[in-house]
DNA sequence: TGTCAAGATAAAATCGATTCTTTTGCGAAA
DNA sequence: TTTCGCAAAAGAATCGATTTTATCTTGACA
């Protein structure tokens, strides 16, 4: 949304790394950000930390409040589904908008984002969701959108994505749940979509998205059920 | 989309301070900003500055970039068209919504806000754009779409709103635009809104938005002949 | 005349320290 | 035992200065 060049700057790096912790889940939501902490940790100085937790709150992904300081932004059932709602409303608008007017270049690459995706594991030897994964799924869902002329839609559309890993990031569930077949779903709408399916690819994105959101639920009403009842 | 509590900090009056001054033309559209002129100008110190600005550039109203700091965000006829069609879907999306779920509340708060605006002089004495009706207008606009359930949605439409201000803040004709009666513009959506006319209120949004663009794309095509001929 | 490079200048990025504000801990009063 | 208020500690916000990077200037050379 903001970066021009590709120039390196502390502030960018520190924010590329705390946001990466952010979306796969290393810290607890609503908890509360001790820029000290990562004065220490990256040896760089409090303004540039401070900056890069801006950003992040520019992002959504972080909470920024006068005098306390930034946190995590909490995640609530409700706001999961709301996003959800949103994310459905524009993605599947794009998507749509892709195929109708999408080119061959663009076809070619939905392809080799899918493959990329394919091929890239879930999970790491030691059980932890990857990052490499993380970032080959982005790429796959930026690239069907890719087509569509709207660059702003693309870019509220990503926005609002990445809101959701978030969520997503808050459940180690997700990857090992039985009932579904997450690999096959992105076949499903990688092929539908260079086949100019519009509505049968729309669809296909649609219950992806909210299947995700659905699993995310169950595990969030599993969670404060233990709670209650231990 | 940050903040939290009513709580002031210096940061926060400095970003209310640019972004009014952007928002009603006070900077060249792609000049760069100098961050020294707002330290003598407001007295506070560069990191302050820097953060108010660093948050303008994630709403997107300026442009960051690594190393050769920021500039106001440029205006292209392609991004208004673009940021144009983005609102536009969205905005109907959320005020057709809107219609069918708000409550009373809601209504009144439609009304009460038209009211306001209806009764805010677009210019001040010398001519310039007031800013009370850029605020006024601002929040008609997201009252229109208050009553929607979807705070994402909401929030993506009041950004998004944003940005085409500040195409707007260039074009002082528009206040002076003898084809347009934008007072009863604005009149007829309210009413329609509160009439629950869903398919009547929404079209009169879409072309209440589309003909703001129309009369700055005018502008910008008068503009670039003058400059090719003279 | 035009191109290029070293030096000078301006501006961005970063730092370390200072000044506030909020939170926490503790003891006195109810 | 609880509540209140004050002091101490922690953390946020701000500052002023330093370091780094880009831009501009000027003069040698082709």
């Amino acid at each position: 949304m903001t970066e021009l060049l590709g120039k390196r700057t502390r502030v960018q790096d520190v924010y590329d790394l705390i946001r990466d912790r952010l979306l796969s889940g290393g810290f607890e939501p609503g908890s509360k950000l001790r820029l000290n902490d990562f004065v220490d940790a990256y040896g760089v100085s409090l303004s540039v930390v401070r900056e890069a937790v801006t950003r992040l709150a520019g992002d959504g992904l972080v909470q920024a409040s006068p005098q306390r300081g930034f946190a995590v932004m909490s995640l609530t059932v409700d706001d999961l589904l709301d996003l959800t709602r949103a994310r459905v409303l524009i993605e599947t608008l794009a998507l749509a908008e892709s195929i109708r007017l999408g080119n061959v270049a663009w076809e070619a690459a939905v392809i080799a984002s899918h493959h990329e995706l394919a091929n890239t594991p879930m999970l790491t030897a030691d059980g932890e969701t990857d990052l490499a994964f993380a970032r080959a799924h982005r790429a796959f869902h930026d690239t069907l959108l890719a087509g569509c002329q709207s660059t702003r839609l693309q870019a509220v559309a990503a926005e609002l994505r990445a809101c959701s890993e978030l969520y997503q990031s808050w459940s180690t569930h997700l990857a090992h749940d039985d009932t579904r077949d997450i690999a096959g779903e992105h076949r499903t709408i990688a092929e539908l979509t260079v086949a100019r399916d519009e509505p049968g690819a729309v669809e296909a994105l649609r219950a992806h998205i909210e299947r995700t959101t659905a699993a995310l639920v169950r595990y969030a009403e599993e969670s404060t059920a233990e709670r209650a009842s231990g």
